[in-house]
DNA sequence: AGTCTTTCTGATGCGGCGTCAGATTTTGGT
DNA sequence: ACCAAAATCTGACGCCGCATCAGAAAGACT
């Protein structure tokens, strides 16, 4: 299968991706609205129909073309779907800012946690049909998607890291990546299961913070018995 | 169209619970034989196949039966994915037996959570392929599954929630419901996306430390500042 | 206006879906 | 052991989405 690519933007460093069209071509204006049309009509699809059952078919009805224009685009359903998700991917960069250079010991500490907390679930809110997506093809172990969720969440992986190493200092008991991404990790879990947690009764309100707790402890470390 | 069913297992009450094939009739032991046949394809299919591309065909294939057979016993994919997400699901209340009973405090309390951990990875590690299922169309927002994630983890929940009043006595100041939900719920989060922390050089060894302390202080509650 | 390029589409073969009507197997009464 | 009735299975079918191609339509350039 041809490895074209759909990849707006690989890394952003080479100065003009090219974007090539799946027959190689570098396509024009009106190549890159329709392009584009689509794009948007997959997300708006993605908020009202579940990942199984959102065809082709239903995306080029919405963007008012036909199926051929679709497969000109995009290799496959799975491509289009990563490039919407890679787009959301980069703007949850911003999240880094509520980690990187924010206190993190004290009531201050606190404060931090909750702002991240929150910045999270809004984040999530507001993106909720495609993080849906990435997060379930990323279960499914297609690496594609594994791969764009690891780099999505691995800057604020990174930065809880450095944060928690600048506050437990040298020797921290435990390795300050694997606690960071446990807690980056807990952070889409808890947001895609808000819905479960209310089916359970306890106010989605007591898990926020529950969340902040264990951010504050993850990062601060507080002593556990020596076994 | 019809709502029946499939489900083996409505609630471990009423002394049988009917399961009827689609027509409503009740099979007999033939029946019952091709049905379990057709159930154990599923799983092994489960295994080897992502969700998006199992077809029904594939199932009857595997089990060298007809498509139509399939239908006499399942309304549709998703009615024999539940079927066996249930399965699966009661197997797991067994780890309520790693919560209810221990010891929380101190350097028994970090063994406990220990065996937890280990306890939770095992069970996913052996029935991964279902539990991906139940934990993609859960996601998805699928009622069903969503409710059948849920009684899943309510044993465990409830039952570390209980752990945390026994600890914490009187005024804890998270709802225990909430922060055992919270741990409870990073458990498959963790096992499941094992491969992604490992392509990111974290060995797993350490997430699992790091899951340990977190459910550690989730159920000890050291102080937190006051804000 | 004429030509070349880009972009779009209708038609098509393939394969899975879900449902019949009827064939085949099993059951149970005699 | 036999046979009718019930249970179970299946081949065949219409429908729809997938993915592709050859060629039509729309733009761009001179």
């Amino acid at each position: 299968m041809a490895k074209s690519d759909a990849s707006s933007t690989s890394r952003g460093h080479r100065a003009a991706p090219p974007l090539r069209a799946v027959d190689g071509r570098v396509p024009g204006r009106r190549g890159l609205a329709t392009r584009q049309r689509l794009l948007e009509c997959t997300i708006e699809l993605l908020g009202t129909t579940p990942y199984r059952d959102l065809k082709v078919t239903d995306i080029t009805r919405a963007a008012g073309t036909s199926p051929a224009t679709f497969y000109q685009y995009f290799v496959d359903l799975e491509t289009v779907l990563l490039a919407v998700a890679e787009h959301t991917a980069e703007e949850g960069q911003r999240l880094v800012d509520l980690i990187a250079g924010q206190p993190w010991k004290g009531a201050a500490g606190v404060a931090s946690a909750e702002a991240l907390v929150d910045g999270f679930i809004e984040f999530w809110r507001s993106h909720r049909p495609t993080l849906r997506v990435l997060d379930l093809l990323s279960t499914e172990g297609d690496k594609r998607f594994r791969h764009l969720r690891v780099v999505m969440l691995n800057g604020m992986t990174k930065a809880l890291a450095t944060e928690i190493e600048t506050v437990q200092g040298k020797s921290p008991d435990v390795d300050p990546m694997a606690m960071a991404g446990s807690l980056i990790g807990m952070l889409p879990q808890m947001a895609g299961h808000q819905g479960g947690f209310e089916a359970w009764d306890i106010p989605f309100a007591h898990v926020r913070q529950a969340m902040i707790r264990l951010i504050y402890w993850g990062v601060n470390g507080p002593k556990v018995p020596k076994r």
